[in-house]
RNA sequence: GGGGCCGUAGCUCAAUUGGUUCAGAGCGCCGCCCUGUCACGGCGGAGGUUGCGGGUUCGAGCCCCGUCGGCCUCGCCA
C-alpha cells in the first residue's frame, strides 16, 4: 500500500525532540546518501530544512533495499520513528541534529536526472546555468529563504496598508505609451491595425486618476516594465509598491512610508529603525556625498576647496575654475599608506576607475608625517598614537580630531604597504604634502587646505576639478571605492534617510530644454512657484526619496492638482498644448473635474527584498529573472513566433543588417 | 549603441612560444566493497566535435574573421 503522502505530519526541518518516540510521515528530496553497505543515511530536504533518515538492514530490510536505489534529488515519502541520536553523535550544525528518523516505509515518488549542480547554498556555478535549471536552483535553502522573506515582506505590505485604510486597486497592463522616461515594451493591437499598447513603466497616471475618482488612499503591488538594459540591480520587469493619497501634505506621505519600513524591518529582521528618518536636502547630499542617494554609513565627506586650489599654479585646478568649474576633495584618514599602484598605476587603480567614468585624472597629495598619528591608526608597528598628532601652537592646523576622525578609529587598516617609515620627530612641525600634486601647494596653501579639510599627517587627499556635476560624479564614485577598499563600511547598519528639496527641473544643454527631475506631474514647493516664470531651475519640488545605505529604495512626490500649474510645467518641458493633450489629455481632463490635492510614492519591492536578505544581486529576489540581455535561459524567451501571429497583429519584422 | 573579458567533461577550471604524455585535474556520475555517517571512506570505471562557422598554417583549444551566448563597464534607466 503506498504511503499517504497527503497526510504529511510536518516538514523535514521541523522534526525535533518533541517528536521523539512518535511516528512521522515526511516528504522531500534526497539531499545526499551516505551508504555504509549496512546502515544507510539519507538527508531529506524540504522547504523548511534537512533531517537525517536512517535505514537499518536488520530492522527494516525492505526500506533499506529501497534506500540503495535512491539518488540525489529523488522525491520520496517516508514513514519512520523519531529517535534521539546516540550520545556524541548529534550534529550541532543541523537544526534537526539532535534526532534522526528510523525509516520503516519509503515510497520513491519520482526519480531525478543527475542534477546539473549540487542543490546546496554554497555553489560555484554560472548564473546562466542556474537560470536554465532554475527549478533546481530554487530548491537551494538560501533561495527558499529569499523567496519566503519576499512573501513575508509582501504580506506585511497588504497587512499594513489595509490596517491604515488603503484600498488595493489594479490598473491596466495594456496601456498607453508615455513619452517621458524609459523605453516602453510594446504590444501590437490586433483590432487596431498599426496601433500599439505599451506595458506600464509604472501606474503613475492611473493612481492619480484614482485620486480624482475619490479613492482617497490607494495602494497596489504591481509589476512594472522598462525596456532598458539590465544590470545586477535592475530587471526589465520588476515589482513596485505603489501608493497614492488624497488631502495630504508631504509629511503625511513620509509618515506612511516610514511606518511600513519600520514595521517590515522589525518583523522580518528584528531591527528597530529610529523614527523619524533623518532628512537631508538634495543640495547637501550633492555637496557632501556627490550623489542624491548618499551612503551615510561612512564619512569621507566631500569638501569644496575651490577658493584654495584656484590659487595654485596647477593648471587642472586653475583651468577648471576659470571655466566656471569647482575643485572638491575627499580626505582619506590614514590614506598615505595607499601605494602608487593602488592610486594611479594598476589597471584597477582609483585613477583608472575614475578615467573610466570620464575623469581626466586623479590629483592627490599625501600629508607627510607620522602615519596614522592624530586618529589612533597604527601603521608599520610605529607607536605613534593619537595625542601626538599635532602639538599645540606648532601650526594653524586644528589639533582637535573631528567627528569624522573618530568615526574611523575602529577601522584601522592592518598591513599597510609602501609607506616610508614615519619619523616620530616630524610630528608637530608644519604640515607638508608629498607626492602627487604636492609641489603646487605653497606652505600657506598647504596650511589652508589642511585647515579646510582637517587633514592630519598620514592622510591622503584626493581632488576632482571640473564642472560641478562632473566633480560630484567622480568623487561619489571615489568615495564608494575607497570606502570599500579600506573596509570603512560598517556591517549591520541600516542608515535610512529621506532626501528632500529636489530641484523640480534640470536643463539639458544638448537640446536646450528643461526636463522634469522626478516626473512632469510633481508639484513645486508653494514658495517656489513664482520661480517658474523667472528662474525655473530655482524651483524646488515637493519630492522625496528614501535612501538606505546608498540604495534608493523609494521615491515620490506631491502632485500638481491644478491644471493651470500643470500646463505651465508642460510648457517649460517644451510640450505644446497639442502634444500634452495627445499624450496626457485624459489626465488634464480629470484635472478639470475637481481633483483633490494628492501625492504618494513608489517603492522597489525587489530591491527591498535584496536588502532584507543581505544579497548583492537582484537576481536572487526573483523566482524567474532574466539575463543582462533580457533573455530567459529557462523558457528561452523571447522567441520567434509564427508568421500567422505576426500577420494577425499586422506586424512585419525588419531585422538589423549584418 | 560603445568598450573590455570570457566560452575546454555534468559542474568549476588547467593545458609553456602554434608542435612530440594536447585533451587533463578536482568535484559529480557509474560499478563493487564498507553498520554511526553527516565534506563518509576504499578500489575500479565511464565521460569531451575545446559554443558554432570560416580562414591562416605542414600542424590550431591556442592566431585571424564572422556568429551565438554569458559577465563587467560606459551610455540608457528612478
Amino acid at each position: 500500500m503506498p504511503l499517504p503522502y497527503n497526510k504529511r505530519t510536518c516538514y523535514c526541518g521541523q522534526v525535533g525532540r518533541q517528536h521523539i518516540g512518535q511516528s512521522v510521515l515526511l516528504c522531500g528530496w534526497v539531499a545526499i546518501r551516505r551508504d555504509h553497505g549496512g546502515m544507510v543515511f539519507i538527508d531529506l530536504r524540504d522547504r523548511e530544512g534537512l533531517v537525517q533518515l536512517k535505514f537499518n538492514p536488520e530492522t527494516d530490510p525492505k526500506a533499506h533495499e529501497a534506500a540503495g536505489r535512491l539518488r540525489s534529488e529523488y522525491c520520496v515519502a517516508v514513514r519512520g520513528d523519531v529517535s534521539p541520536r546516540p550520545a556524541g553523535l548529534e550534529n550541532p550544525n543541523l537544526a534537526t541534529g539532535a534526532i534522526e528518523v528510523n525509516v520503516r516505509e519509503i515510497d520513491i515518488l519520482s526519480g531525478s536526472e543527475t542534477p546539473r549542480f549540487p542543490v546546496e547554498d554554497e555553489i560555484n556555478v554560472k548564473d546562466e546555468t542556474r537560470l536554465e535549471y532554475r527549478f533546481l536552483d530554487l530548491r537551494r535553502p538560501v533561495m527558499q529563504k529569499a523567496l519566503i522573506t519576499r512573501h513575508k515582506a509582501v504580506k506585511l505590505i497588504r497587512d499594513y496598508f489595509n490596517e491604515n485604510g488603503f484600498i488595493e486597486i489594479e490598473t491596466p497592463f495594456l496601456t498607453k505609451s508615455t513619452p517621458e522616461g524609459a523605453r516602453d515594451f510594446l504590444v501590437p493591437s490586433r483590432k487596431q491595425p498599426g496601433s500599439f499598447f505599451a506595458l506600464p513603466q509604472s501606474p503613475q497616471l492611473f493612481k492619480q486618476l484614482l485620486m480624482m475618482s475619490g479613492f482617497d488612499k490607494y495602494m497596489q503591488i504591481v509589476r512594472c516594465f522598462r525596456d532598458e538594459d539590465s544590470r545586477k540591480d535592475r530587471q526589465p520587469e520588476f515589482t513596485q509598491l505603489d501608493v497614492e493619497m488624497s488631502f495630504v501634505q508631504m509629511d503625511d506621505v513620509l509618515n506612511v512610508a516610514e511606518g511600513y519600513l519600520v514595521r517590515v524591518w522589525k518583523e522580518v529582521l528584528g531591527v528597530d529603525l529610529p523614527r523619524p528618518f533623518p532628512r537631508m536636502s538634495y543640495q547637501q547630499a550633492m555637496a557632501e556625498y556627490g550623489i542624491d542617494r548618499p551612503d551615510t554609513r561612512y564619512d569621507l565627506r566631500i569638501k569644496d576647496v575651490t577658493a584654495i586650489c584656484a590659487r595654485t599654479d596647477f593648471k587642472v585646478f586653475s583651468g577648471a575654475v576659470a571655466a566656471g568649474g569647482v575643485v572638491r576633495c575627499i580626505r582619506v584618514p590614514g590614506g598615505a599608506d595607499m601605494s602608487q599602484s593602488e592610486i594611479e598605476k594598476a589597471d584597477t587603480s582609483l585613477q583608472a576607475i575614475l578615467r573610466g567614468i570620464g575623469a581626466g585624472g586623479l590629483p592627490y597629495v599625501k600629508v607627510a608625517g607620522a602615519q596614522g598619528s592624530g586618529f589612533g591608526v597604527q601603521g608599520l608597528g610605529f607607536g605613534v598614537q593619537g595625542s601626538a598628532g599635532v602639538s599645540p601652537g606648532a601650526t594653524a592646523v586644528p589639533a582637535v580630531p573631528s567627528a569624522e576622525n573618530t568615526a574611523h578609529r575602529a577601522v584601522a587598516q592592518p598591513g599597510s604597504v609602501g609607506v616610508p617609515p614615519a619619523q616620530p620627530g616630524s610630528v608637530g612641525v608644519a604640515p607638508a604634502f608629498k607626492t602627487g600634486v604636492a609641489k603646487f601647494f605653497s606652505p600657506e596653501l598647504t596650511a589652508e587646505l589642511c585647515a579646510a579639510t582637517g587633514a592630519q599627517p598620514g592622510d591622503a587627499i584626493f581632488f576632482a576639478a571640473d564642472k560641478e556635476d562632473a566633480v560630484c560624479k567622480y568623487l561619489a564614485r571615489l568615495r564608494e571605492e575607497v570606502a570599500r577598499r579600506r573596509n570603512l563600511i560598517p556591517q549591520g547598519k541600516w542608515n535610512f534617510l529621506w532626501v528632500v528639496d529636489f530641484p523640480l527641473l534640470e536643463h539639458h544643454a544638448e537640446d536646450n530644454r528643461y526636463y522634469a527631475v522626478h516626473h512632469p506631474f510633481t508639484a513645486p514647493m508653494d514658495e517656489d512657484v513664482h520661480f517658474l516664470d523667472s528662474e525655473p531651475l530655482k524651483a524646488r519640488a515637493k519630492a522625496y526619496d528614501v535612501v538606505v545605505n546608498g540604495t534608493e529604495l523609494a521615491g515620490g512626490s506631491i502632485r500638481i492638482h491644478r491644471d493651470d500649474v500643470q500646463s505651465k510645467i508642460f510648457k517649460l518641458l517644451s510640450l505644446s498644448p497639442q502634444e500634452a493633450e495627445l499624450k496626457f489629455g485624459f489626465l488634464l481632463k480629470a484635472l478639470r473635474h475637481g481633483p483633490p490635492p494628492h501625492g504618494g510614492f513608489a517603492m522597489g519591492v525587489d530591491r527591498m527584498v535584496m536588502l532584507l536578505n543581505g544579497l548583492e544581486s537582484l537576481l536572487d529576489t526573483f523566482a524567474f529573472p532574466k539575463t543582462a540581455e533580457g533573455y530567459c535561459p529557462l523558457t528561452q524567451a523571447p522567441s520567434e513566433v509564427d508568421e500567422k501571429q505576426l500577420t494577425e497583429c499586422h506586424v512585419r519584422t525588419v531585422l538589423p543588417k549584418r
